[in-house]
DNA sequence: GGGCGCTCCGCAAACGTTTCCACCGCGGGC
DNA sequence: GCCCGCGGTGGAAACGTTTGCGGAGCGCCC
């Protein structure tokens, strides 16, 4: 596969074409640029103009494959679209950006294939690390990184023996304040809402579930018809439906991905409830949209940022080398803000169950 | 600056390790692992067996050495935090990902300097191609790209006499059929929300403000004093108040950033006013929130996608030498969804201005 | 005055690929 | 029987850097 005949792009300056402007050799065009203090005033100054004269630009290729290191780390996102990875992306482009590393973001939009495919790709690289932010989607391609002594920081506990991945979830606290303080309004039946499809499949239990089990070890159990598993409105639209047909609609909505919020939201107004009169509702992940809303929404939220940028140095440190400890992951900052949206339960009169709850909005 | 002295890294297999594992040349094992029909049946199975057992993975820094070309495009963006621009993202990614090329996500960060560096590690790294999201912030670093004949991109006209971009905003028509709605329903006193500091500084008036001159060359002119440059909630609140305040509050919103509608509809709450009672509200770009919200936001949404989408083919069409002209842009949709937060204007009573309009929520 | 160290610089070897060229053996057409 | 072509393979050059090594020039101390 050759290029088409009209390939007049003229091909970009090279070292050697500084060196011969400058009339010295491309060993010492190379010391001076990259040594601080090095050479005579006299052939420095002629090779830095040389230099800009000829728009010259080193190959990171080149320099990459001579030396071991290339000054670039990855960090992968399981999906672009939900901004909670947005702000890790941020974290991990900031605090390695300011070690002199580049980052590469990696989309993974939400698909294994995808995911798997450009692991492989910021393998033959040669990345000097990887951050993964969980859920980890192609948790096998994760595993040459390792044998090849790459460092990989996966923001979470790699469970060797069963090869699945247990999150680090420290919003749990917070979700338990909110839980307590729905209790204390006089909420039982609270619905957990989560994602009927996980991103990665074999990881259902461990992870889309993994906030349902750690209540439940912390002492708060969810009643599995209260449990929602949906995708789309359509999915939150049936599930509030058919537990409202049922006489036994929740007093109050829980919801676990960010995404799904604004969607419960639209089944929930749909349904014809308000809030918080009828139904309580508090979701993950804290926005402009969730504030700006009547009522303004209660959130969990935690500090991604944060999280990212200490993971990051702690893969760095393993970059250069420096195999320090690094001690437990530091308690961050996570937060259960009360808002509006949470009020004591008042389901005085439960409506008949024949009423009609189907009326759409285009 | 070296590695420290621990460093046991087991270095990643090569070439040249496949070739001596299965008794032949690297030129054999190159071959064989690129050409598709190539070796004898013999020495392919053995190469192979090698190859996969070392778990070989080439390294792409030496292909793209070799060869000049790197099968990858940059796709810089201004600020992923704005969901209209992953969109664009997910257009090029597809597009190119089925082209065989890879792509490199540039985060502009809102910032000048950021995405300079990222273009300048772009060019750096020898991509063979460049798609930029408008509003492109480090305009001048595209030249470069331009001068060593790498194609661009920029969903965009530059305008080589000023060399300021003028963005193809196909909205425009969109945008007029709203305030058609709008002035159909009896409203005159329309506001336009845009942002006070503009990405790049220098385009602030090729570029936000494009959209006010665009409208006024097909015949809709806003008044200066209901033209709001805001940021923050804070922003918005004031500008709100102020109109408010002085007895000359807008009948309907208009805004144009994504990112400033939920910050202006708290705004509006805040200040007492209900939507679409007292002010109809349109905003750009559709998402979950806008239908969640009651009532459902009106707005004006493209397939930004399906846009990219062109580019990235127009882009790699360049890239392959295929010098098309390509014919110009086609017309991609675009659309105003009407939704309730629009309705006729009813301002019956003016509200005394000593209203006190500062309750502020938590 | 000779050796020594220091600065400035050039040569050449790597890094891991791809690819041009040459070599070899072999079958087929003349 | 000879020559040509061809499939299979190896050797080596090249891509654009970095870097170890060594040579040249020079000042300085003993």
């Amino acid at each position: 596969m050759k290029h088409s005949a009209s390939d007049p792009r003229p091909p970009m300056p090279t070292m050697k074409d500084v060196a011969a402007r400058a009339g010295v050799a491309v060993s010492t065009v190379s010391r001076i640029l990259n040594a601080s203090g090095y050479g005579s005033a006299e052939t420095r100054s002629r090779v830095l103009a040389a230099s800009s004269a000829l728009g010259y630009l080193p190959s990171l290729r080149a320099r990459g494959l001579r030396q071991s290191r290339t000054m670039t780390v990855g960090v992968a996102v399981p999906d672009l679209g939900n901004p909670v990875f947005l702000d890790y992306v941020r974290g991990v482009e900031h605090t390695a950006g300011q070690a002199g590393y580049a980052v590469t973001i990696c989309d993974g939009q939400a698909s294994v294939e995808v995911q798997g495919r450009q692991f492989g790709r910021l393998l033959a690289d040669r990345v000097d690390g990887l951050v993964v932010i969980p859920p980890i989607l192609a948790l096998d391609a994760v595993e040459p990184f390792l044998r090849a002594g790459v460092p990989v920081a996966p923001l979470a506990e790699l469970d060797d023996r069963t090869r699945v991945r247990m999150h680090v979830d420290a919003t749990l606290p917070a979700m338990l304040e909110a839980l307590r303080l729905l209790q204390h309004g006089g909420h039982e039946r609270i619905a957990y809402v989560t994602r009927r499809t996980p991103m990665r499949e074999a990881s259902l239990l461990n992870w889309v579930d993994a906030r349902v089990y750690g209540l439940r070890k912390v002492g708060f159990d969810f009643e599995e018809r209260y449990i929602l598993r949906v995708d789309t409105t359509d999915d939150c639209r049936a599930a509030v439906q058919r537990l409202e047909a049922a006489g036994e609609g929740p007093t109050a909505y829980v919801v676990s991905p960010y995404g799904l919020a604004p969607r419960l939201l639209a089944a929930i107004y749909d349904s014809g409830l308000s809030i918080p009169a009828d139904v309580s509702f508090v979701c993950h992940g804290d926005s402009d949209w969730a504030v700006a809303h009547r009522p303004p929404l209660a959130v969990i939220r935690r500090d991604y940022y944060a999280q990212a940028a200490w993971w990051t140095r702690e893969l760095l440190a393993r970059v250069e080398g420096d195999p320090r400890a690094g001690g437990p992951v530091p308690n961050l900052p996570y937060e259960f803000v009360a808002r509006g949206s949470i009020g004591p339960v008042r389901r005085a009169v439960e409506r008949p169950s024949g009423t009609d709850l189907t009326t759409r909005r285009r």
